[in-house]
DNA sequence: GTCTATAAAGCGATAGAC
DNA sequence: GTCTATCGCTTTATAGAC
């Protein structure tokens, strides 16, 4: 990839974080990225090319900060602290973080209005659950399939709204960590217990 | 009220629903509410202030069709339905309640960028968590306050979340409904189990 | 590929009559 | 309270030189 094309979409990330899809302006984007407005025509056709291939760059990003990178020195993680913390990786009060759960949940909430934004999301939003059921599969082998994968969905789904809530200001960082693991334990004991099937035993297995 | 006045927020409401908070036009919004662009500006100020004005008439609008009317014909209701039931009434395909949830999902998501919009918000998720949490402890009235505030805070944000999602397209909303009614659960029979407290005990007791 | 300059349109906001 | 008319800035997008 070209390194300016890269640079504006470094710079439309920031943009975005800061002052929203909303209220990104193609000039300060260009200023940000000390490029031409042009340029940025030049490279991504007009307003919503540019927008579809910063929602792609944001995702990358992040899958490569949530990927990968096990905490300690390379002890064998838990699985179900490996879970935990990749929850809770998106809700941490770090710069480079916050811009991109900022800009990523930005494009979420625009795409309801603009459809060419849909199947990126989808497909990221898929791979994300098969992780998590993944993971939640290791802490609890026994448990089935379809479980798994509903327990993974309220998860991310959990943690997309605490995200929101979190980024404008109403849910300080401690509390939304706190119900985020809450979840996750909740989940986990209810796996253990049959509970959120489509068709669920009432008083569960015990293992 | 004055009259035109509760137009002009009406049309705002399907306005936003339609196009969003950024693709708002003033001349839009008073075209659709039969009135002049100047009123507008006459009994709301500016951009901003409609936008404020907005999100309490939609919220107040939201109250109305939450709290209150059970479904049958008086026969006094399962805690644990009604419970499901306001936690559902946000995930249908009607147009009215599709307009409202696309409007204030909208609203909240702007706020991340719009501070005027904070307190506002605040106000209103704290009364939804209350409501549930009040539901919540009707389902397990030996349950401790901390972990029915902590298991509706969960809920409400985890229905935010699939709300957005919903309304962006990629979640059905059958499974919509099937996520959060699971979701239920798994906070019901945690409450009975004790899990999810800040200080929890493993093996909860049983009623 | 990258820039400067400019067209073209959009849109928020106000003036002033009724 | 409500309208018509209009101002003037902002912002997207393109033309054309290098």
């Amino acid at each position: 990839m070209n390194e300016r094309r890269r640079a504006i979409l470094e710079a439309a990330a920031r943009v975005i974080a800061r002052r929203g899809v909303r209220g990104l302006r193609v000039e300060e984007l260009a200023a940000e990225a000390r490029v031409s407005k042009a340029l940025v025509y030049y490279h991504f056709g007009d307003r919503a090319g540019l927008l579809r291939h910063t929602l792609r760059f944001i995702g990358e990003r992040a899958d490569r900060y949530t990927r990968g990178r096990p905490p300690g020195r390379g002890e064998p993680e838990d699985s179900l602290r490996e879970l935990e913390r990749r929850l809770l990786l998106e809700l941490q009060d770090v710069p480079g973080v916050r811009e991109n759960s900022t800009a990523w949940g930005e494009l979420r909430a625009s795409a309801v209005f603009e459809p060419e934004l849909r199947e990126e999301l989808r497909q990221a939003g898929g791979e994300w659950v098969r992780e998590i059921a993944d993971l939640l599969g290791r802490v609890d082998p026994s448990a089935p399939d379809a479980a798994l994968v509903s327990a993974a969905e309220r998860l991310v789904v959990l943690l997309e709204g605490l995200s929101t809530r979190w980024l404008i200001g109403v849910l300080p960082t401690g509390h939304a960590r706190e119900l985020m693991r809450g979840a996750v334990t909740a989940e986990v004991e209810g796996l253990g217990r049959g509970v959120g099937l489509p068709e669920r035993c009432p008083v569960g297995r015990v293992r």
